[in-house]
DNA sequence: GCCGTTTTCGGCCCGACTGTTTTCAGTCG
């Protein structure tokens, strides 16, 4: 999808503008790449049946931002971006990712000082120029140099699932303290947002005593803020966690406005104003009379709207759009991807088959094919393999494993597996896992005709992305989801935290495509099957009902459904 | 730059914490 880069380069144009100190416009920039985000829909496809108007038809997209779009799908350039570029080169906006540098001063750096980038910033500030500055002073060149060194950047995400622990320890450690009687985390990690900025968490409590034993906790490295209400610290484990406390009567505002998103917020916002309301973290307010705060769904229906789960709250028009009954972990009555010691996984097909109970049925879908790295299964071995999984099945009471591979896609599309061992399967992953790069459209044809080979019940990991690491493959979603519909193929929602492929914007479309979805945890081990959940919250942050994934039904439906 | 059944002009979410501002701007959530 072209909306991506648009949407960042909306973003990027916001933050010249708002270096430049262009009111306002920072703001709609922000909001039309929100909306384009949000979309899922291609810009492209909307521009070539709809023209302008379609794209005016956007939230937050007028005249000036729907011909800017036009200009991007015709040309691939952006005019007006690459001039404030040319003005303002990146190192130079890249001074407002410092923590505590805003548009304001870092404008001011560039102004008097000719600080152009991070390193020179450094240089100012170890010749004391910094704090000759009018408006800064001596703590301004200390806070810089810790913002620095300490600090993470501004926009800086770490995987979700690697600090929950921590998140949860903390929670729990808060939950000791006295006076606090209640604890919740907050921000993103609520929504399940697969990357996180921070750990946010809410209390209640009528004391601040709890900010100071939050701020002494023995993983503090060092206080980014305190007051009475609220604390940041940044912790040994190299993220920053913000701690917001409010008395009981207010808990339900709270933990809406501490929830976020920040788009959600100011929508919220905006119908508490047209109501002749107030909304803010204490609660809705007529004058000053409080009309809703103890809960959120209180507050959402006082607001007259439904309650929003939190995994929706991004302003991706969550408040307009009817919220369907999302699908959830009880729902899922199957993982449908794991390996076992047959190729690169930890445990056997019995281990994991009973660990994963009490879900009724799972595939095992070790690899097949060549890769030396993953250990696969082949065609020598694959008849032991099968008995093992057969035999398995003998002994296992409660839970049905179902015969699976996963194989790999070669550069022409072809299914890199023997037909003769293909047909012997229930259920057949396809995956690229190599040559990641390649034209767009040869990748599109490349993933059609792996579903158009008979046997393949869905596409593994469809992106191949890797959060934070890899990016995805480029593809024609369009045509890979109408073709994916076309063969009945499913297309799977990989639920191992650093895949979380296909993600919530793709799995939205998808099912607009009416692809079938599954869901497979990608485990390697027991301790894996339980991101069956990371993928559930996944699918809800793509809007996804029960109806959409296969492993919803029962097994004897399942078999009937899939491809 | 966008938007509107009370507006086509005048708004655009609202509050906490910090530092150098002698009365509040800047930054952030
Ligand atoms: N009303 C309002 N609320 C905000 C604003 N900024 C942040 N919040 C609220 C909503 C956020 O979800 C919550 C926590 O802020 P964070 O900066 O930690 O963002 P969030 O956790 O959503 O995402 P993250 O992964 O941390 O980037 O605070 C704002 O400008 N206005
Ligand atoms: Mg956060
Ligand atoms: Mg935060
Ligand atoms: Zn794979």
């Amino acid at each position: 999808m072209i909306n991506k880069a648009i949407a960042q380069l909306f973003y990027d144009m916001a933050d010249m503008f708002e270096f430049l100190g262009v009111e306002w416009k920072p703001q709609a920039y922000r909001r039309g790449a929100q909306n384009i985000l949000g979309l899922g829909k291609d810009l492209g496809a909307i521009y070539e049946e709809e023209g302008i108007r379609g794209l005016k038809a956007i939230p937050g997209i007028g005249e000036a931002m729907a011909s800017k779009i036009e200009e991007y799908i015709t040309t691939g350039k952006l005019k007006t971006y690459q001039k404030l570029r040319k003005k303002l080169p990146k190192g130079v906006v890249e001074l407002m990712d410092v923590p505590g540098l805003g548009a304001k001063k870092a404008a001011i750096l560039h102004k008097k000082l000719k600080v152009g980038t991070v390193a020179q910033l450094r240089k100012a500030i170890k010749q004391h120029k910094v704090a000759k500055l009018e408006g800064f002073g001596p703590k301004s060149e200390a806070n810089i140099l810790k913002g620095l060194d300490i600090f993470k950047r501004k926009g800086e995400r770490v995987l979700m699932a690697t600090v929950r622990p921590l998140a949860d320890s903390m929670v729990a450690r808060l939950q000791k303290v006295k006076g606090v009687t209640r604890v919740d985390l907050a921000g993103s990690m609520r929504r399940w947002r697969p990357t996180v900025k921070d750990i946010d968490i809410l209390c209640i409590s009528d004391s601040s005593k709890v900010i100071e034993a939050f701020c002494g906790m023995s993983n503090v490295k060092e206080v980014i803020a305190q007051g009475k209400t609220k604390a940041s610290v940044f912790v040994e484990e190299g993220v920053e966690v913000d701690l917001r406390v409010v008395p009981k009567e207010s808990y339900g505002a709270a933990l809406n406005y501490f929830t976020g998103s920040k788009e959600h917020n100011i929508s919220l916002r905006k119908i508490a104003i047209q109501k002749g309301l107030k909304l803010n973290e204490y609660g809705l307010f007529s004058k000053t009379r409080a009309v809703a705060g103890k809960t959120e769904k209180e507050l959402y229906r006082k607001l007259g709207l439904p309650y929003i789960e939190p995994e929706l709250r991004e302003g991706h028009g969550e408040l307009t759009t009817h919220q369907p009954k999302l699908v959830t972990l009880q729902d899922v009555k199957a993982d449908l991807q794991m390996h076992t010691t047959f190729s690169d996984g930890n445990y056997s097909v019995a281990d994991m088959a009973k660990a994963a109970k009490p879900l009724k049925y799972i595939a095992i879908t070790d690899h097949y094919g060549r890769i030396p790295i993953a250990n696969p299964v082949n065609k020598r071995r694959f008849a032991k393999y099968s008995k093992a999984i057969d035999e398995a099945n003998k002994k296992l009471r409660g839970i049905m494993v179902l015969k699976g591979l996963e194989v790999d896609i070669d550069k022409e599309g072809n299914v890199e597996c023997e037909p003769s061992i293909l047909k012997q399967l229930d259920y057949c992953l396809a995956a690229v896992h190599r040559a990641f790069t390649m034209d767009k459209k040869a990748m599109t044809k490349r993933l059609c005709n792996a579903m158009d080979n008979e046997y393949v019940t869905a596409l593994a990991h469809p992106t191949g992305k890797v959060v934070l690491e890899r990016d995805p493959i480029v593809f024609d979603t369009k045509k890979v989801f109408a073709h994916a519909a076309k063969t009945q193929t499913a297309l799977e929602i990989n639920a191992h935290p650093s895949r979380t492929d296909l993600g919530a914007s793709m799995i939205q479309e998808a099912i607009a495509h009416k692809v079938k979805l599954t869901m497979g945890t990608d485990s390697h081990s027991t301790e894996h099957l339980r991101y069956l959940e990371y993928g559930v919250r996944n699918a809800r942050r793509g809007w996804a009902e029960k109806k959409h994934i296969l492993n919803c039904l029962s097994l004897r439906q399942f078999m009937k459904a899939k491809k």
